[in-house]
DNA sequence: TCCCGACTATGACGATCGTCATAGCAGGCT
DNA sequence: AGCCTGCTATGACGATCGTCATAGTCGGGA
């Protein structure tokens, strides 16, 4: 999660997905980033000549590319896995987060989506790859466990709208609770 | 939905909503909002004078009692209703909302939560009281359908959770199948 | 040695933000 | 008439935004 010899390049960008996930993507400016990666001011524009959006559209993409290997990373610690079992997989990482550092952090992928997507932002399109490719990694998951393709990628769909929109819940009442739910809701019609 | 009577300060409100909808809080300032309501200028500071945070947490509540009105509607237009009928119901609004507006706005609560929870704003409380009352009207509405209190409330969670995620996933992508798909998908478990 | 490329440092620009101060207008009441 | 109150008009303040221009530092190859 969190390297001391990273470039000053990639922090950055993880600079930005964390300012991004609390503050929104209008809230963030590149000067906090900057600040909060504790990389060079004058490295920015040098890194991005793209300038902001640039910035964000990698963030967005490295966050998409995280979550990804988070759901891959289930089948390897699973004994038996299965589709309910991946899903409270993905929803423990955030119970943790909630329970370890509150619920100042949401989805980055959210918060860009809200900010960005009505707003005709040029990083819309790579919040487009991200979220494809984040389900793209958990239907393969789910075809791993022998569902089939068709249907694997519309449990995918309702796994990823169902986990987001619970995150949401839960930063917005301060309690975790409605992850528990959904999980427990869920399970039988994922598994049956 | 739209009204060419209403006053000044009520236009404000509801331009308000609808520019946070489609550019964030953040993206949303006061001078957009008073020239999308054509409301005077002067009149901001008259009318709400706690000021930004005032204004979006009244847009905040708005919506919230909004969609609560909207789900207890349902009921007086299903001959049979039942817990699926009731989240088709809700799906079905913003599957019209994107067929006839396209995909630039979203849920207000959403992009107000993804802006302001992190960032410690007051209107972090209305969001929480927005979100439970609309919760507690699809609750209701289960009630009503003789489901027992305490699954009732689960399963709204469920269905507010499963519809917000939903809703952000077809405005990345520009495609309102997640919607579909999570309707199709949870129609067995809600009436089951 | 010189030079050249990658990287860093710093200051400034114009735009926009939320907020405020102040003045002007209308109409009802006494 | 005079006045008070609800509402509107307008200009400005300081802060912050993203971006840019320019100069400085450093190390390795010719």
């Amino acid at each position: 999660m969190a390297g001391g010899t990273r470039s000053p390049r990639e922090r950055m960008v993880y600079s930005a997905v964390q300012l991004v996930r609390t503050r929104g993507a209008n809230g963030t400016g590149v000067r906090d980033v900057v600040e909060h990666a504790r990389a060079p001011r004058g490295s920015f524009q040098h890194y991005f000549p793209g300038g902001k959006d640039q910035l964000v559209g990698e963030a967005v993409l490295w966050a998409a590319d995280y979550a990804a290997d988070w759901a891959r990373a289930y089948r390897a610690t699973a004994r038996r896995p299965t589709p309910a079992g991946l899903f409270a997989h993905l929803a423990r990482q955030w119970k943790q987060e909630f329970g370890r550092r509150g619920f100042d952090r949401g989805c980055p992928l959210m918060a860009a989506a809200a900010d960005l997507v009505g707003a005709g932002s040029v990083v819309a399109e790579q919040l487009r790859d991200a979220i494809e490719r984040w389900e793209a990694a958990v239907a393969g998951e789910l075809v791993a466990m022998d569902v089939p393709p068709r249907r694997a990628k519309r449990l995918a769909t309702l796994m990823i709208s169902t986990l987001e929109g619970a995150i949401m819940s839960a930063r917005v009442r301060g309690d975790a609770g409605p992850l528990t739910t959904v999980v427990a809701e869920l399970a039988p019609l994922l598994d049956g």
